[in-house]
DNA sequence: CAAATTTTTGTGTTCGTACACAGAAATTTA
DNA sequence: TAAATTTCTGTGTACGAACACAAAAATTTG
């Protein structure tokens, strides 16, 4: 039998054992300064010796004033994908509304940068206490990096990483890795000498880091197990709003490599090529995409689509709320870059990775 | 611009509304009687209008009355599976402290009844408020529930699943669907007709519920979707304690299915057959096995291991604590069944599985 | 109908921390 | 050296919920 635990410190076990009063171990603890060097040193010895480890419920309890966060984030009417994100922060809104946080949303239109300066300027004039954005234009999101950074108002990227400015931390998706890990999971399923397609659907590619970020995490995967030989690597540039520039291109591939063995789609469009796969009856290609969102997991259930990754996005939005929370609130230090786990979703184990509502208890892990 | 939510009550708003005090308003939340129908209903009422609902850092504060937990695991050291249940309770008992929790450990060893009937008549002495269990003997567990039942000391159960005398909460590993996750991770990776191994290592089948569970998850992935024909599944039980026992019936196998492709560890000691296969120079079984040990990291950075399916064992044991904890401090509803998720592992994810000092991410998706 | 008893209701204190403010000690100024 | 100022220190209150206890109202008893 072992116990795994010692007493819990209060600030006022310190003050007893430095030999001064709460107020005093306060201002040693807050940096408030307007304490004697003598005295200074005694609190910080009985801190150091008794491991004070401030009760963040009751810091929670009198610093229970209004802190309120705006999310400005791509309306998820453009893009579906903005979707989880959204879920993301609404929940966080919820579990931590206890702790005194509100979160105002702007939403912009992700395909209009007009949009998002003009909300990036409602947003800013309302001062709120931290800021939680999306910042997918980059030179119009770096103006107002340097206006909050004046303002001294902490902000929090996700999705997209701008290291200027420096934020108070970058939630994200790790694309070269998630590129990779496609790769992976693809060579793992072939073993011979095949074409693999890689996709992308709906996205202007030299615009989006991200597109090309899982393009080449994906070749090189096959480049570093010197795979090269064996497997033809082809992209594509597809595009829905045009029939034309969705069919046509896809026949063709198809057409012209009859080894084609893989499809690798960098967005959350997956469902796409499976639905495109399905009225064509072609059955040989195995499609793996981004994003637990209805129409793939339809696919997936079917098993049209072998696997899907998921970057998480819905807790992207969850994170980006909490670390702010943890700032503002608890006053704690934050991790400046959080990335969040790639889960590798089949049909086995997909029913663990929809809905997670997770409750929320700060401080946790 | 949308604001997310909506002001906090407290109960002072609710006794305002109602025209009581708030200890009336108390009684009526805590079901304490002693109001009269009258007030009862005007409680209620306001409370329906005004969706109350309690500050959990105010109610932990004040009850902050100190609770003992008790853990009762096996030993580490004849099983090193179990390390990773105790780092999770280990982790909680350090996040939860400031809740009040105390967690007690008694350890007692997997491969005797005895030891684990004097260790949970020595915990049962100490009445403790909550009991975490790894019920890995059924019939001397059975009378210890009912002990605690008649107690009033909630329990709740990891790693096993017993149902009777319904405990709080059971925290696992769905042992049947990662069979089935193996099975298709098997069959995505080949495409001909070969032979496929199922290795129950270092552990007797016949007693090992989990074990049977993941052989036929795993049969009927290959059954369920008409496969029988193509693969032949084999199993065998091997014994590292004898090595006669280990590499004989190893090297038999080998001989006499020149078409063996994969093989499914269902213990943790996937690493042991990896390192057969490299000692004896033999290339082409994929592996498949679980746990993120460090035996098994090596070899699955290395190639050797294909993928490792991550039971979240260390979560195990901080659930655990946990859902004791938001019984026992928050007074909440526990899930009574939490299944945690199964995670495909590989080289080129692995970074986000280790380490881990997740919170489990509380709260988060 | 008053006294005794029971039921119902309201008030006050507690938890640990943060912060405002008052009071004490040390320092500077005249 | 007294007064004015600055620096330092301790005390008191608030946060929201829980619970003990006191006070008030309703009921029963004599």
């Amino acid at each position: 039998m072992k116990i795994t635990n010692d007493p819990v410190v209060r600030i006022k076990d310190i003050a007893l054992k430095a030999g001064v009063s709460v107020g005093t171990v306060d201002r040693v603890l807050h940096n408030r300064g307007n304490v004697s060097v003598k005295k200074h040193d005694k609190v910080m010895k009985a801190l150091q010796e008794m491991h004070y480890e401030p009760n963040l419920m009751a810091r929670a309890l009198v610093s229970s004033k209004k802190h309120i966060i705006a999310a400005l984030v791509p309306d998820a009417h453009v893009d579906s994908y903005w979707l989880e994100p959204q879920q993301g922060i609404a929940k966080a809104a919820k579990d931590l509304k206890q702790y005194g946080i509100r979160v105002t949303e702007y939403i912009f239109d992700p395909s209009d940068k007009q949009s998002f300066i003009d909300n990036a300027n409602a947003l800013t004039k309302n001062k709120p206490d931290g800021i939680l954005v999306s910042p997918i234009f980059y030179h119009e999101s770096l103006a107002f990096f340097e206006k909050w950074k004046k303002m001294n108002i902490p902000f929090v990227l996700f999705n997209t990483q701008i290291a200027e400015y420096d934020p108070l931390s970058y939630i994200g998706q790790d694309s070269y890795q998630s590129g990779l890990l496609a790769g992976k999971l693809i060579h793992y399923g072939q073993h011979k000498p095949c074409t693999v397609l890689i996709a992308h659907i709906d996205e202007d590619i030299s615009n989006s880091a991200h597109l090309q970020k899982k393009e080449k995490g994906f070749r090189n995967y096959f480049f570093q197990n010197n795979l090269d030989g064996q497997f033809n690597i082809i992209s594509v540039q597809l595009n829905r709003a045009n029939t034309a520039a969705f069919i046509k291109p896809l026949d063709e591939i198809i057409e012209d490599h009859p080894d084609l063995a893989s499809i690798f789609v960098t967005t959350c469009k997956a469902y796409e090529v499976a639905k495109y796969l399905e009225q064509r009856h072609i059955e040989h290609p195995s499609v793996i995409g981004y994003d637990l969102i209805p129409p793939n997991l339809y696919f997936l259930e079917k098993g049209r689509i072998s696997f899907l990754i998921n970057q998480n996005a819905r807790a992207q939005g969850y994170w980006g709320i909490y670390q702010l929370t943890e700032h503002l609130v608890f006053k704690r230090k934050v991790e400046e870059i959080k990335y969040l786990p790639l889960d590798i979703v089949t049909k086995e184990n997909i029913n663990y990775f929809i809905d997670k509502d997770k409750p929320a208890v700060l401080g946790l892990p």
